[in-house]
RNA sequence: GGUCCCGUGGCUUAGCCAGGAUAUAGCACCGGGCUUCUAACCCGGGGGUCGAGGGUUCAAAUCCCUCCGGGAUCGCCA
């Protein structure tokens, strides 16, 4: 609705600007607390045809013409910013508008295919605290760039030969395997055993090579031992996954990529360019022409590939079959993600756009699944649906137990998710028990609790013979500030959804998720709705109720948080 | 040592890329509000040299330089 309303803004401004023979320009269009939206563009102006910004901005004003079925009511000059306010069709058309498109509300402008892929954390044991920011961010982006109408497949890329991998399958021929847990969870066991004996034993070492060298051979036996033990840390990983509601399309083996040709074949492709030297028996690529000082290896002095060689493959593959391709990395990736790039550019390909995120350490320091040092994304969840359930019990202890347990997992999950995802990825942060088990904070719950607050209220309306849905109603008598203010608010879906989707930056939704709900929290401490004395005013208010769980509910459902009706 | 990211009230954080109207919000703190649609809520208050110092500009949290602090990374790991 209200990019609807910015396109006429722009136009409009414009058309006044073309008038006046100024021409067109960048008009600094930027929310503002004056005014529903603001344009600087006077100060671009005034430097550009030397004269004062706040003439410029009235003759601006003045001049122009606002058409009668625009959703515009005026566009003042105050000093040297142009104030445009929205008239009231804006207002109306944006309640009918939620009530007839509901869950398609504010979405689906954009098209074409899009390939994204996050996780994607190695086989070698569960997923972490620092593996979740990963799942969240690329998730909510998933869930943000289907709303605004992408067709969007999910990748996760499985690490399923490379060294980490090598010595799982080693230590499950060394070291028992604990079938009782988890199988990521066992298969951690393992491999921090593994890492330890190796540690102690240099000279085994070579066993773990030896492997190395058989699977990418192809010798079926190692193969089938590597499939084995990708397959038991996968397999928890999805279960993980699955229970904070991140779900992938293609689970794509990283050997696929050898067994198919298509790495031995990018070796050459990339030898072709002439960027590449033997280097003590190593194959690798000058990059010094896209700013990388240092040379990149792309094949050992062995022969075997690398994880870098394989992703390129992997890279080209995804972009054969989208427009765009995203990957969601970790800060460990800038330098091998800006490599894979240059190659990818060198060698003519399409680029994927890389979101990086920065780490989550420890207190103590920073995780490390082969020292044993990280906190599982199953045990955090696990603590905190059970702090989620005591709140839940404090709050409604008349309610039976499963219903309890729904609420504190979804809750639970809700809060952790959204804990995560409304920091930018740019700022690193120190995993806390204390923050993360506090539910006290205006976060997941508190958007919930907006969510189920509205339910509770149609509920009860409907109960006593009060609310019909498919009622017409008239949203012009809903004129009250906090009613006005929670319409604006819900209008902006389409604008902050869409910048989202443009930046690739989730955190910009799910500040907005918080600040839907706060306009409706102050709309239903200020105005009555089913006690409301006036059939039309109450009639108006229960719909305006209706839009904002509505739209409460595509919002969550954005963020891959659960929208309960009661809690 | 080189490169990249971050540094905003006691704590967490938005704004920075595209410089402009009193710097955003939460937690914590102080005060007020449940006989009324779920108080996981709402209203009010105190608290900020935007890491430090220079520079550019009519205007700098935002751009440039230097420094300090934290994180990441720097060929045969991924």
């Amino acid at each position: 609705m209200f990019l609807e309303f910015k396109q006429q803004v722009t136009l409009i401004l414009n058309d006044a600007m073309e008038s006046l023979g100024y021409g067109k320009d960048d008009l600094n269009l930027e929310p503002s607390q004056h005014a529903d939206i603001a344009s600087r563009v006077a100060f671009r102006l005034a430097s550009k045809l030397k004269q004062n910004p706040k003439d410029i901005a009235e003759k601006i004003a003045k001049t122009v013409a606002i058409p009668n079925d625009s959703y515009l009511d005026s566009v003042e000059a105050v000093g040297p910013y142009l104030n445009v306010r929205a008239n009231r069709r804006y207002l109306d058309e944006t309640v009918s508008r939620i009530r007839h498109e509901t869950d398609g509300f504010g979405g689906g402008f954009c098209e074409g295919k899009i390939i994204i892929e996050h996780t994607s954390a190695n086989p070698n044991g569960p997923l972490h605290v620092g593996h979740i920011r990963n799942s969240v961010i690329g998730d909510t982006l998933t869930r943000i760039l289907k709303r605004v109408g992408y067709n969007v497949e999910i990748h996760y890329y499985v690490n399923d030969m490379g060294r980490q991998i090598a010595i799982v399958s080693w230590a499950l021929s060394q070291f028992e395997f604990d079938t009782s847990k988890k199988p990521d969870h066992a298969i951690a066991d393992v491999y921090i055993r593994a890492n330890a004996e190796l540690e102690a034993h240099p000279e085994k070492v070579a066993e773990v090579e030896r492997l190395m060298q058989l699977v990418e051979s192809g010798d079926d036996k190692t193969i089938e031992r590597f499939d084995r033990a990708v397959g038991f840390a996968v397999t928890g990983i999805r279960k993980t996954l699955l229970h904070m509601n991140v779900v992938h399309d293609k689970f794509v083996n990283e050997s696929d990529f050898v067994r198919s040709g298509a790495v031995s074949r990018i070796v050459n492709e990339i030898r072709s360019t002439g960027l590449t030297k033997i280097d003590n028996g190593a194959l690798v690529v000058n990059l010094q022409d896209y700013g990388f000082e240092k040379s990149l290896v792309v094949q050992r002095s062995d022969g075997t590939s690398l994880y870098t060689t394989r992703d390129i493959a992997y890279h080209e593959w995804k972009g054969e079959q989208a427009e765009r391709v995203i990957d969601i990395l970790g800060a460990d990736h800038k330098l091998i993600s800006g490599q894979l790039k240059a190659i990818l550019n060198a060698i003519g390909k399409n680029e994927p756009e890389i979101v990086i995120f920065e780490f989550v350490s420890l207190p103590e320091g920073s995780m490390s699944t082969r020292r044993g040092k990280f906190i599982t994304a199953d045990e955090l969840f696990e603590q905190v649906e059970e702090q989620a359930f005591v709140e839940v019990e404090k709050r409604r202890p008349e309610m039976p137990d499963k219903f309890k347990k729904e609420v504190a997992a979804i809750v639970g999950i809700g809060a952790v998710r959204y804990d995560i995802v409304k920091v930018s990825p740019e700022k690193s942060t120190v995993f806390n028990w204390k923050e993360a088990l506090d539910f006290e904070k205006q976060g997941a719950p508190f958007i919930q609790y907006s969510h189920a607050r509205a339910c509770s209220i149609l509920a009860k309306a409907k109960d006593e013979g009060l609310w019909n849905p498919a009622t017409t109603v008239d949203p012009s008598v809903l004129l009250e500030d906090s009613e006005v203010a929670l319409i604006k608010k819900m209008a902006q879906f389409d604008n902050l959804l869409d910048q989202s989707a443009r930046e690739l930056k989730p955190h910009i939704f799910a500040i907005y998720a918080r600040e839907l709900a706060d306009s409706f929290n102050q709309f239903y401490r200020f105005v009555p709705v089913i006690s409301a004395e006036d059939e039309t005013d109450r009639n108006s208010r229960l719909a305006l109720v209706d839009c904002a769980r509505i739209v409460l509910a595509n919002a969550l459902d954005t963020l891959g948080i659960g929208a309960p009706e009661s809690m």
